[in-house]
DNA sequence: CTAAAAATTTAGACTGGCCTAAATTTTTAT
DNA sequence: ATAAAAATTTAGGCCAGTCTAAATTTTTAG
């Protein structure tokens, strides 16, 4: 039984490992987890203990087959919540991110076999990220970045990389919505912003930024 | 901001004051909140810097009128869970407390102003116990106890006192549902235990302990 | 290759919430 | 009315999770 403090590093660490490559850093932990270095090495020392993460001083940190298991839990609650947050309660997925993150630590299998069932078993969450299986399976997507996509290509927008309100407020702006198809135009040799169309005929600016957190297919 | 425990504090203390007349005891809050009197004396003196509680040493605790609205909205946040875990995931009465207990404490007005619409802005919990208005006030109900009722009444089973899994169990054995009728057969001298027809013609005996714990109209 | 910079860990301390044991106050029973 | 019992509070301590400051290790730059 894990505390909801020990849940958010575990989550963290997945989520850091998945991002970049390799080991995840003292830093970056204390970085997204607002707390001080010091803090998380404390942390790592009793995961480790608890054989949920492979630990070294100096040396960064990896999660084990268990910690893995327990942080994809923990990312399957977060992302069920969000659909239904999005899809039955009305919240635009600019504002349930906050929410879901409360909502992900309350403890019972029997509640989130039956919230994903009522919410018909949804693959994705209003973000675009794949929702792990109950065996604690990680579906794959094969998404890459539109800021890797070429010019002339039609691609279908499927996922964010980041949740922030600002940057998500910024998409519906732009008419930029998940499974919706844009047509890239052009890219600015400048400063790699693309020009792009998108489904409903609208001509967008996308800056290089933007396109490193779009999933497209 | 309160947290958990704080907010466990001022719920149980409301929920004590209501069911006993007068101050609360320290006695009675740690056996409810399966702790220590000197825990709850720790406590108590937190909440009083706080100005929740009118709190003097030895004389026991009231909610003040802030520590009373804090208090009515927990309820009101556990009570609409309840609702949802019934109504919209399917459990079962006997099985939402705990869940419902983890789900009060997330903090979002928004979140319990969509679920209460989504949820057709119920008045009554699956126990039968009132749903505090978003105004703060606990609505009136004007109940009473069965073991208060006399032979040959037909009454209403409105709400129960208690919600452990084995009380609301031995109702559901028993045939006696909330808004169903029964008639009282007889009363037992011996014992205080009253011999009642269930709505779908049963004659089931209801013991004095259990008939103190439903509430009728 | 080595010195400075960056990253990380250790040491020592704080807060919240809990505990036990001892002291104090209130209640109860004769 | 008062002694015993019950209730409550105080004193002192523990653990989780955090912090700052200092020490240590690793990385980087010249």
């Amino acid at each position: 039984m894990q505390s909801f403090t020990e849940e958010n590093y575990l989550k963290t660490i997945y989520n850091l490992a998945n991002r970049q490559q390799g080991e995840v850093s003292t830093n970056a932990l204390a970085e997204v987890t607002a707390t001080k270095a010091a803090s998380v090495t404390d942390m790592l020392r009793k995961l480790a203990e608890k054989q949920l993460i492979h630990y070294k001083k100096y040396q960064g940190v990896r999660l084990t087959e268990e910690g893995e298991r327990l942080a994809l839990q923990i990312i399957r609650r977060h992302r069920l919540w969000e659909v239904f947050l999005v899809e039955k309660l009305g919240f635009s997925w600019d504002q349930v991110h906050d929410i879901a993150e409360e909502l992900e630590h309350v403890r019972s299998e029997e509640l989130v076999t039956r919230l994903d069932s009522y919410l018909g078993n949804p693959q994705f969450d209003p973000h675009g990220d794949p929702i792990p299986t109950s065996a604690g399976q990680m579906p794959e997507t094969g998404y890459r970045k539109l800021s890797e996509a070429e010019v002339g290509e039609g691609v279908c927008l499927m996922a964010v990389l980041e949740h922030s309100t600002g940057f998500l407020r910024h998409l519906d702006y732009s008419d930029l919505s998940l499974g919706s198809t844009v047509i890239i135009q052009e890219i600015n040799a400048f400063d790699k912003s693309f020009r792009v169309q998108t489904e409903t005929g609208r001509m967008v600016f996308v800056s290089h930024e933007v396109a490193k957190n779009l999933l497209v297919n």
